[in-house]
DNA sequence: TAAGTTATGTTAATAATTTAACAAAGAGAT
DNA sequence: ATCTCTTTGTTAAATTATTAACATAACTTA
């Protein structure tokens, strides 16, 4: 039929990686066939949302069976675009950026890293998991040439907004965004915001609460 | 009042890091009062979000000027649980553990990095940013006399589990996790899942969307 | 001091998401 | 072949989240 207009929920995407990493790690296993209750328990997440969440991309499940699992990861992969290749680059070599040129990631889902760069005279030339860091001014003759869709942002927040302009100029398709500033770009260049310090924020915000609720049951216990 | 047994709901804290990030880079602005008008231009949510957002939390807002940007920032600080610190150790100092050991977060949210482990002889004895790399059979000792919170578990998945138990174990609150399993952790243990690859996850899904659409499009055509 | 603006905080309406319920399909046992 | 059991895919109900609307408060100008 071909659901064109609508968009997938970005609810469900976000929940898409949780299935894929528990069938990854099931395909460990002697299992052939998992329930919507099994994966239920796994996930934590409801067996009816999980049948749901399924269903918005096809018929996958066998009656009194459940889910084929080896079939069920070949199709979560298909539908995150794992089955073709996309061409990534890393601009910015500092820690974070070497740490994402030797993430162990990228192949099973089809990314291929083609480049690194650096503006640091210091890096440049550096080899990292077998790639050269190469200067920064050459990123843009680079995009074009190697078909790059994609691009890890890791530079300081200072130079971050001018060089997303850069890699937009270029044709850049997606920007994988670790920076902590706000980035502009225009609605058909997509921005994932890989914020680390979210989870920081996140842990706080909830250890918080339960240590102000413990104050709070001193308080009316006197 | 004390809003005790109510949680707040996890769509709200996950926009509690967008909010704190604009009014961070509003600050080195001349700008004194923000509108949820602007701030909704800013970060593309809806005024009226904002304003139930933060209404949430207490009255912030002044009418007819706006929100304060200094005591918002100051707010928000409060509620991600910034105004005391958090003891923070890094586990497995790889690329990735070697990324956190420098990352700069921590400082403004007051979390204090207190130690990094790994077990591998050849890592043992480095200094990352000042902190010497100890080995993982001392960290349960560890955690109990320096009080740990937190820890980043950056630990290669097959080890990921068996190090989690133990830091459950030893008393840990918190699990800043980067691992790509699925954790086990009991109630009690708060696990905030980064995986970084996710954000891959999510770009190839949306990229793979339109490209299957410009298929659809041309087929149409014909 | 009154009229006109601005922008909050909150209530009401709408939309999205999740859960619950169940009919239908299929497998296994008798 | 029939009965029972399992588990899906889907429809209906309940819940949660977002947007829209607006009364209220506070500032500005005349």
């Amino acid at each position: 039929m071909g659901k064109n207009p609508e968009e997938i929920p970005g609810i469900i995407i976000s929940r898409l990686p949780v299935y894929y990493k528990h069938l990854k790690q099931l395909q460990e296993s002697s299992k052939e066939y998992i329930s919507s209750e099994e994966l239920s328990k796994l996930t934590g997440l409801s067996s009816s949302l999980i049948r749901k969440d399924l269903s918005y991309f096809g018929t996958f499940g066998r009656k009194s069976y459940g889910y084929d699992i080896y079939c069920l990861f070949q199709q979560l992969s298909i539908i995150m675009g794992f089955n073709y290749q996309k061409n990534l680059i890393i601009v910015g070599a500092g820690y974070l950026g070497q740490a994402l040129a030797y993430n162990k990631g990228y192949e099973e889902r089809n990314y291929k890293l083609k480049g690194i760069f650096d503006k640091n005279p210091k890096l440049i030339g550096l080899y990292l998991n077998d790639i050269i860091v190469k200067p920064v001014n050459k990123i843009d003759e680079f995009i074009k040439k190697e078909n790059i869709d994609i691009a890890a942002l890791t530079v300081p927040g200072g130079a971050a907004q001018k060089i997303t302009d850069r890699l937009v100029a270029a044709g850049i398709k997606g920007i994988w965004d670790f920076t902590e500033v706000p980035l502009k770009v225009p609605k058909n260049v997509l921005l994932e915001e890989q914020n680390i310090n979210e989870g920081l924020c996140k842990l706080s915000c909830v250890l918080n609460k339960e240590f102000n609720e413990e104050i709070d049951q001193n308080c009316e216990q006197k």
